[in-house]
DNA sequence: TAGGTCATGTACCGATTGGTACACTCACGA
DNA sequence: TCGTGAGTGTACCAATCGGTACATGACCTA
């Protein structure tokens, strides 16, 4: 008899070599789910098409549930590395910050890590199990770096904090509007003049 | 023999009784997928719930795909609604029907219908065939009654569109953050900053 | 009363799902 | 050289899915 199965303790942390093919399938994962959406994942279509079989998934994972959260963190993880690429040039106005969060977000090549985060944002808001620990972080964390510029650039705490929200919630508005409408010269004209109104003349 | 199925021609338009029946069902439909989400939806789980076999729905509607295609219409309707309400106002300043329309948004009585919306939206951003068709409504049908109000408020043509844009996108921002932080104070606070900047000093 | 239509329930079908059992290969250490 | 254990493929399982076949009963009309 020799089941092994039962003696390894599946979807273990991850340390190791076997840590090593779990980050490189997790990375795979996302980018077919960027693609393809999560909603009706399968495990036998996901592994198919990044070439293993769906017996694999889950003996590295565990269950689909557990590689769903995985896949979860990675693609917050992706987003999160946009926001601090952000933060490392200094000395910008916060106008050229914004410009260039802009700029980046709204790179076509970003088109479906974008739907995949409305599309967990949505399953969050439906109480998936994987999805809902983002939830707390959703806003929160993003509102943190545009308020402490908006201190920065002299704004009162209170006036601060709104207009970081206010921030954010205009850039994910315009970028769901984006991505149904695909018009770039139009929305971009709608962020202009947000600017404009967010910073006072030009 | 007897077989009523094959003749019935399933799922044609909606005339004489079998129409009333199919719209009671469509609305339980929606309001249960308001309530428990279109993403997971089966046929049994819906029917138990509404109160019929799954065995009706498909009888009604011809198939899953069609029930489907007619839930998303009836959101549309009641989406429409509550747009086609406000402009029944007359003689009320843009600033007064903007706060009016966040005032109706952002009720909790409709959380279910705005978290399906969202839903929705994904599920057309991602090419679901039932979802598709509104792609094109999404952004223009809010636009017109927007950019109209900004023409008669006296903005020239394009201004009056990219500020018609951004406030729709800065209002669909607002209430996502709604949705997943439930800071009804702060969001209030966003928003009122936003007219504030968008409308002038007060 | 007889015939026919519609509404509905029960029971089934094939396909697909996540997950498991088990055998096999290969590398490596004693 | 042997054996142990991880990595993997094949074949299966029960559950659930959308959809269909067929029977039954209510109701209307001639």
């Amino acid at each position: 008899m020799v089941n092994t199965d039962d003696v390894h303790p599946e979807g273990e942390a991850a340390h190791g070599a076997d840590g090593d093919r779990r980050a490189q399938l997790v990375d795979a994962a996302v980018d077919y789910v960027a693609a393809h959406g999560i909603a009706d994942l399968s495990l036998r279509r996901l592994g198919a098409a990044i070439g293993v079989s769906h017996r694999m998934l889950i003996h590295y994972f565990g269950s689909k549930e557990r590689l769903l959260v995985e896949i979860v963190r990675a693609s917050e993880r992706r987003q999160r590395d946009l926001l601090s690429r952000l933060r490392l040039t200094p000395g910008l106005s916060p106008v050229a910050v914004a410009r260039l969060l802009w700029q980046q977000l709204t790179d076509p090549r970003l088109a479906g890590q974008e739907r995949l985060f409305f599309e967990i944002y949505g399953r969050a808001l439906r109480g998936h199990p994987e999805a809902v620990p983002i939830l707390e972080r959703l806003v929160a964390d993003w509102l943190e770096p545009l308020e402490a510029a908006e201190i920065a650039a002299g704004a009162d705490p209170i006036a601060a904090r709104n207009r970081a929200r206010l921030g954010l919630a205009t850039t994910r508005g315009l970028l769901l509007d984006l991505l149904a409408t695909g018009d770039r010269v139009g929305v971009d004209a709608a962020m202009d003049e947000f600017l404009r109104l967010y910073y006072g003349s030009k």
